[in-house]
DNA sequence: CAGTGTGAAGTTGTTCACAGCA
DNA sequence: TGCTGTGAACAACTTCACACTG
C-alpha cells in the first residue's frame, strides 16, 4: 500500500450515506421524547422503538458528536439540537420543482417537507393552461420564461418531476441557474457537471419491493 | 420470434433486494427503446443510460430469466414481458389507504401507481369533515365503521399515512382486515405478525442526504 | 472483438464481542 | 448490572477479471 495518504484534512468526514438516511428518524423520535418529558433516552430503546440494532444505533449517535452518559443514555435536548443541526433543519433550503403533474403537484401540496428545511417556492411546467395556476400557494411559471432568469436568485435545490424525455434537458438549465443539487424522480442518469449533486428517487421502487414480496409467499 | 416464452420462474429464488428496486427501472426504458422500435439492448448500454455497472445490469438480467445474444444482447420484447411479470404489473393489486392527509392524498392523486399494479380503491381517516369526500375518485371513510368489516375483501396491501402515534393501531386493524402486506410512511417500527410484509418508507430520507451533501461541499 | 455469463476480489454497512464505566 | 464506545467478524452487494461465444 502506498503510504501517500492523500491530504483530506480535517474536511467534516464522510457520514455513511444509510446513516444520513435514519437521522430523520432519529429526530422524529427524539422529539416525541421531549414532548413527553424524557429527558433522557439510552440507544437500545431508540433502537428497539425504530427497529434497528442497538449497536447502529450508538455507532449513529457518534456522528451527531453527542457523547452519551454510561447507564443512562443521551440528553433528548442535546440530541435534538445535533440532529436539527447536521439535518440543516434551520437553514432553510429553498426549491424549484419542474414538472407541474401529479407526482410534482403532491409533493408540493405535502409541506411536511417545510418544517424538514426546504421550502418548494415555485414550480415550472410547459402546459400552457397551468401557466398562473398556483399549487397550495405555490405559483407554476412558464419554463421557457425562465431559462435565461434565476441564475442569482440562489435556489439551492430543483427537483425534476418531468417525463423522463424532458428530464436531462431540465437538468441542464437548471445548472444554468446556478443550482447546486437535484432531486430526481425520472427514471434516467442525468450527465451534469461534477459539482451538481445528484439524487435520484424511484417511486416505483418501494413498491416494486413489496408486490415481489407478495408474488413470492404465493410460491412458498 | 415472439411467442409465448416460458419465462418459468425457474426457482423464485430470493431476488436481492437492491436489484428489485432497479427492476422498475429497467422497465422503462426497455419500453422506451421498444416504443422506438429496438429489437434488442445490451447490459452495456443499459448501464450507460441508468448510470450503472454493467456487470450489475448482467447479472440483474439473470433474475429476469432472459438471456442474452452475445455480441447482440437481450430481446427487448422478452425483456419487457418478463420484467412486467416479474413486478406483477399485469396483476392487479388493491389497496386501502388509511390517513388521508396531505402524504396520503398526494399519494392517491398520483396515479402511476395504477400503472404499476396497485391501485388505491378507499381512503380511511378519523377526520369527521373527510368522510364522504372522494379524492380523485377514491373516496373516504370513517376509520371507526371499519374496524370489523372488510376481512373478505381481498384487499392485499394496506397503506399507513397516518401520524406516528397511530400507526401501530392502524397496523393492527390491517391484520384484522387480512391485509398481507404493510406499506408504511409512518417513522415507527410496526409489530406484526410474521407472515404479514411490512415495507417502510422514509420520506425525509432522500432529503436528508441532499441536504447533507449540500452542507458538506459547504465546508470543503 | 463486443457482448454474455460467472467466479473471485473488493467495498460498504451491519452485527458481534468485549473493554470500560458508573 | 446496563449502558457507551470500539475494533473485529460477518454479510450483502458491487466491481473486476476472464473464459466463452457468434
Amino acid at each position: 500500500m502506498e503510504s501517500l495518504t492523500i491530504t483530506t484534512p480535517k474536511k467534516q468526514q464522510a457520514v455513511p450515506e444509510p446513516t444520513v438516511r435514519r437521522m430523520p428518524q432519529y429526530l422524529h423520535l427524539v422529539r416525541a421524547l421531549r414532548e413527553k418529558g424524557d429527558m433522557y433516552v439510552s440507544a437500545p430503546v431508540i433502537a428497539r422503538m425504530l427497529g434497528l440494532d442497538p449497536t447502529q444505533v450508538v455507532k449513529d449517535m457518534a456522528y451527531t458528536g453527542v457523547s452519551g452518559k454510561t447507564r443512562i443514555g443521551f440528553s433528548t435536548e442535546e440530541l435534538q439540537l445535533a440532529l436539527e443541526d447536521f439535518l440543516g433543519y434551520n437553514r432553510k433550503h429553498e426549491a424549484f420543482l419542474v414538472g407541474a403533474g401529479y407526482l410534482g403537484s403532491a409533493l408540493i401540496q405535502y409541506q411536511g417537507f417545510r418544517e424538514a428545511g426546504m421550502k418548494i417556492v415555485a414550480a415550472f411546467d410547459t402546459d400552457k393552461r397551468k401557466f398562473g395556476t398556483e399549487i397550495q400557494g405555490v405559483p407554476v411559471f412558464s419554463l421557457e420564461k425562465f431559462r435565461d432568469l434565476a441564475s442569482r436568485l440562489h435556489i439551492s435545490i430543483g427537483i425534476i418531476t418531468t417525463p423522463a424525455g424532458a428530464a436531462q434537458s431540465v437538468a441542464d438549465l437548471m445548472v444554468v441557474w446556478g443550482i447546486k443539487a437535484i432531486w430526481n424522480f425520472a427514471p434516467v442518469a442525468l450527465k451534469v457537471p461534477d459539482q451538481i449533486i445528484v439524487q435520484d428517487t424511484h417511486i416505483y421502487a418501494n413498491l416494486a419491493v413489496i408486490i415481489n414480496k407478495l408474488g413470492q409467499q404465493k410460491n412458498s
